[in-house]
RNA sequence: GGCGCUAUCGUCUAGGGGACUAGGACGGGGCCCUCUCAAGGCCCAAACACGGGUUCGAAUCCCGUUAGCGCUACCA
C-alpha cells in the first residue's frame, strides 16, 4: 500500500514556516516512500478562513516548490459527511446529545477556575433518558453532540517521539457536533483522514493533546490507525513561539527579503531534521534519499535569521548568473532601476560571491550599472578624509593612465596592468591607487578585484565617475 | 491545577553503552592569502540542565528534580 500523506493547513493566516516545514516534511516523507501528497485546506472555521489567505498558502508551497499530487480539497465541503459521522455515533451510543448552553459551562468554568480547580465537564446530559432527550429535542431546544470518551488507554507509537500514553478517563467528553450541525476539529479532521485513506499524519507537535482523542474517534469509528509522526515547534531568537514580534514568520516575508526558495528550503528542512552526519547544503534528490521519520527531532527549533542568509549567500554563489537574472531583474524594478540593453550577467557575476540575498545584489548591480547613484559609506567617507589631497590626486592619475586603454583595450587584465606600472612608477602603494577608485565608483571600501570592477562598469561610466569624484569639493576640500 | 511533550556549545545539530580529549555548521575571535571584502586555508573560545541509580564502563538506559513548551473551547 503506498503511503498516502496530507498538509492540512486552515486559511486564517498567512503560511507560517512553520506550517511550510510540515507541509515539507510531509513531501519529503512522500517523494522519499514513493507516496501520495494530499492538500487539505481546513475553512471550516467561517469567521477567520479567507480566500486571500488560500491563494497565499498555495503560492508559498509552490514557491518552495512543494507540489502536491491531490487536492486542494476543501474541507468545508464535507460538512455532510462530517455530521453523518458524528450522528452515526450518536445513533450507536457513543456519543450524546448535550443540552448544555454556552452560558452554562462559561459559567460553569469561571467558577471552577477562580476556585483554583481544574474544569471538567460533569457529564450530566450523558444520563438523560431517551424520553428526555426526546422531549427536549422536540421541543426546540438547541443541543450538540458530545463523544462519550472511553475510559481506556489511548495510546500510540510516534513515529518521532516514541510510545506515547493517554488515559481516557483523563479526558472530558468532548463535543463533535456544534448545535448548528457543523463538525468540530476533530471530528473532521479523522472523518477526512479516513475518507481520504491517509496512512501518516505527520503535524505539529502542538497536536500531541489532539491524538488521543482522535484515536478514541477512529476506534468508534471502527477504522484502523494511522501511523502518527509529530514534528516539534519552531521558536524565535528568544526561544518563545515564532509570533509578529519575530519579525518575518511568513514565507512570504523571506521572499520579499531576496531568500530563495531552494535555500529556504533547504535551511527549513535542517530545522528539526538532520540527515546525519555533518552536512548542511543538502540538493534535492539527497534530501528526498536521506529523508525519514525518525531523523526528526523531538526538540523545539529556534528559528536562526543569521543561518538562512548565510545559507542562502551559498546557494547565490553556486548559482549561475543565468539563473540569478529573474530575481535580480525583479528586485531593479522594483528599485526603480532601468536596465534596457544591458547585459546583467557579467555584473551578476561580480557581486554575487560577496552578497547574501537578492537584495543585496541587485543594489551592488544597480550601482555598477551607473556608479553616480553611489554614495560613500561611513567607511568610504572615512577613506576620503583620510587620504584628504591624496584621494583627488590619485583619481586624476587613474583617470589619466586608463583613458589611454582603447575600448577594445577596457578588460580586467590591461587595467590591472595598467594601475600596477602607474603605482610602480609614481611610487604609489597599490592600495593607494585601487581604494580612492573603489570608493569613487561603489561608495563602499569593499568589492571585488578594483580592475574587475572597473571591466564591469564599463570605460564611459567608470571614467566619467572617477572624473567626477576627483574634482576638489570631494578631495581637498573634505566631506561637505 | 490536570494531562502530555522536551532537555548536547549563544543557535542548528552529530551521537543509539566503550572508537568522546564530545564532532560539524552558523555566529564570534585570531592568523594566512591580498588593492578591499567575500571565498578559501589554518587556529581559538564555547555544550552533555541537576541529582540519584543500573553497569566493569553512561551524553547514550531507568527514576526523580528543575526549567521550557503544548493542550485543557459549540477555535483550528
Amino acid at each position: 500500500m503506498v503511503p498516502r500523506v496530507r498538509f492540512a493547513p486552515s486559511p486564517t493566516g498567512f503560511l507560517h514556516v512553520g506550517g511550510a516545514r510540515t507541509a515539507l516534511f510531509n513531501w519529503l516523507y512522500a517523494r522519499h516512500t514513493g507516496g501520495v501528497l494530499v492538500l487539505r485546506i481546513e475553512d471550516t472555521d467561517r469567521e477567520r478562513s479567507t480566500e486571500t489567505h488560500t491563494q497565499v498558502i498555495l503560492d508559498g508551497l509552490g514557491w518552495l516548490g512543494i507540489s502536491c499530487d491531490e487536492g486542494p480539497f476543501f474541507q468545508g465541503a464535507y460538512g455532510d459527511r462530517h455530521r453523518d459521522d458524528a450522528e452515526r455515533l450518536l445513533k450507536e451510543g457513543k456519543a450524546y446529545r448535550c443540552f448544555c448552553t454556552r452560558e452554562e459551562l462559561d459559567s460553569q468554568r469561571a467558577r471552577a477556575e477562580a476556585g483554583g480547580q481544574a474544569f471538567r465537564y460533569d457529564g450530566r446530559c450523558a444520563r438523560l433518558t431517551a424520553d428526555e432527550v426526546a422531549g427536549r429535542t422536540a421541543a426546540g431546544e438547541p443541543s450538540t453532540i458530545r463523544f462519550r470518551v472511553p475510559d481506556e488507554e489511548l495510546a500510540w507509537d510516534d513515529a518521532v517521539h516514541g510510545r506515547i500514553t493517554f488515559q481516557g478517563r483523563d479526558l472530558d467528553d468532548f463535543v463533535i457536533l456544534r448545535s448548528d450541525d457543523t463538525a468540530i476539529y476533530n471530528m473532521a479532521v479523522v472523518s477526512d483522514d479516513i475518507a481520504m485513506d491517509i496512512t501518516h499524519v505527520i503535524r505539529g507537535d502542538d497536536h500531541i493533546s489532539n491524538t488521543p482523542k482522535q484515536i478514541a474517534l477512529y476506534r468508534a469509528l471502527g477504522r484502523p490507525l494511522p501511523v502518527f509522526a509529530h514534528v516539534p515547534m519552531i521558536l524565535g531568537t528568544d526561544g518563545k513561539k515564532l509570533s509578529k514580534r519575530h519579525g518575518a514568520t511568513a514565507v512570504g516575508d523571506y521572499q520579499e527579503q531576496g531568500i530563495l526558495p531552494l535555500a529556504m528550503r533547504n535551511f527549513l528542512a535542517l530545522l528539526g531534521w538532520s540527515p546525519g552526519g555533518d552536512r548542511e547544503i543538502v540538493p534535492e534528490d539527497e534530501m528526498i534519499r536521506l529523508f525519514t521519520l525518525e531523523g526528526i527531532q523531538k526538540k523545539a527549533a529556534v528559528f536562526d535569521p543569521a543561518k538562512l542568509e548565510w545559507m542562502n549567500g551559498e546557494y547565490i554563489s553556486a548559482l549561475p548568473a543565468e539563473e540569478l537574472l529573474e530575481p535580480v531583474r525583479r528586485r531593479l524594478g522594483q528599485l526603480g532601476v532601468g536596465h534596457e540593453g544591458r547585459d546583467l550577467r557579467p555584473i551578476i557575476d561580480a557581486v554575487k560571491s560577496r552578497s547574501r540575498t537578492i537584495l543585496e545584489m541587485a543594489e551592488r548591480v544597480a550601482v555598477r550599472l551607473d556608479p553616480s547613484r553611489s554614495t560613500p559609506d561611513a567607511k568610504g567617507e572615512a577613506l576620503i578624509k583620510k587620504m584628504g589631497a591624496a584621494f583627488g590626486a590619485n583619481l586624476r592619475l587613474v583617470v589619466q593612465a586608463l583613458g589611454a586603454l582603447s575600448p577594445d583595450g577596457w578588460q580586467a587584465e590591461p587595467i590591472l596592468g595598467t594601475l600596477k606600472a602607474l603605482a610602480e612608477a609614481r611610487g604609489l602603494k597599490l592600495g593607494d591607487v585601487m581604494q580612492p577608485v573603489r570608493v569613487a565608483l561603489t561608495g563602499s571600501t569593499v568589492s571585488e578585484p578594483v580592475n574587475e570592477l572597473l571591466a564591469v562598469v564599463g570605460r564611459p561610466r567608470s571614467l566619467a565617475r572617477l572624473e567626477e569624484m576627483a574634482a576638489p569639493s570631494h578631495g581637498e576640500s573634505g566631506a561637505a
